[in-house]
DNA sequence: CGCGTCTTTCACAAATTTGTGAAGTTACCG
DNA sequence: CGGTAACTTCACAAATTTGTGAAAGACGCG
């Protein structure tokens, strides 16, 4: 066993269910959730598949299909040990909140469909107004967000170095 | 039966169903998404419970799990047509995105999670430093988002007045 | 090149979620 | 004050999702 599990298990486990728990709350399927979670809370920020199971209590399926889930979404990374069959999943820890936050690829399509929408039902219409000034939200927020997370950026590094 | 239905049905009915499942495969329940996308779509941006159930061919029941369910993540607000029992349901059309996109709760819950944890893994900890940073960073985006809708706002008026 | 270990895939059982009909409640209207 | 239209609640059946064990697949190592 590596460091992973940290200098108390009972604490690690108890902020692991409680974070995950609110990630389920917001959407994020159960296991890729527990999953995350370990990961955010191991002191390297990787963890191996086998780790995951034994500290989660799930099969190696489990761990398979909730870490194919992440890395689709870009929550973590794998990577592979040199050397060794064992893979290693890791946090993206400073790009992972964007992915979280900014979902870009779902509000493109979100864009996509209120586009047709306007075509659809006539940009004159009422509704086609409506849907248009949606639209022309999401397109502002997207440019916007950019923005912000240079902010963050540039507000971390002084803080953090 | 009111303007509700707009000038052609089956485009309604393309747009809302296609913009549900975009927000089906963002999270959100199937009735509550298919209920909201019609409100969004409809010409006065208000539908009755007896409208919603004919155009999404869902029960009164149905109709009003979903109602619910948006109302109580201040999606859309119920008003009570004076005279009558039947109720009226409204997209916010100036707040809803806010709701969609900062969803303060959810956020808060996640940093009252991280507070925790970093308290049990120990501030010096590695984990605790990563969970640290992460809960610093919530709290920046969600200043900061105040900020953003402040500039949707003015954006907006300046171009739809 | 084949052994042994680690990971993924597959089919299924369990658990959860979803939407419905029907009964129950509320409150307008005469 | 009933009658009744409109909405809500409830219990259940259907559908979907979830996680598992078992078997198959990949791949480093000897």
């Amino acid at each position: 066993m590596t460091e992973a599990v940290g200098r108390d298990p009972e604490a690690v486990s108890a902020f692991v269910e409680h974070f995950a728990a609110q990630l389920v709350e917001a959407g994020v399927p159960r296991m890729p959730a527990r999953v995350f979670a370990a990961l955010l809370a191991s002191d390297t920020g990787t963890l191996t598949s086998a780790e995951l199971a034994g500290q989660l209590r799930i099969s190696p399926a489990a761990v398979s299909g909730a870490v194919r889930y992440l890395a689709q979404v870009h929550l973590i990374s794998r990577e592979r040990e040199p050397g060794s069959r064992r893979e290693r999943y890791r946090v993206h820890s400073d790009q992972w909140y964007e992915a979280l936050t900014s979902r870009e690829a779902i509000i493109k399509r979100w864009e996509a469909a209120l586009s047709e929408g306007v075509a659809r039902l006539g940009p004159e219409s009422p509704a086609g107004r409506r849907l248009a000034e949606t639209l022309d939200f999401f397109e502002f927020i997207e440019k916007d967000v950019a923005g912000m997370m240079e902010r963050w950026r540039a507000y971390r590094d002084r803080k953090y170095g």
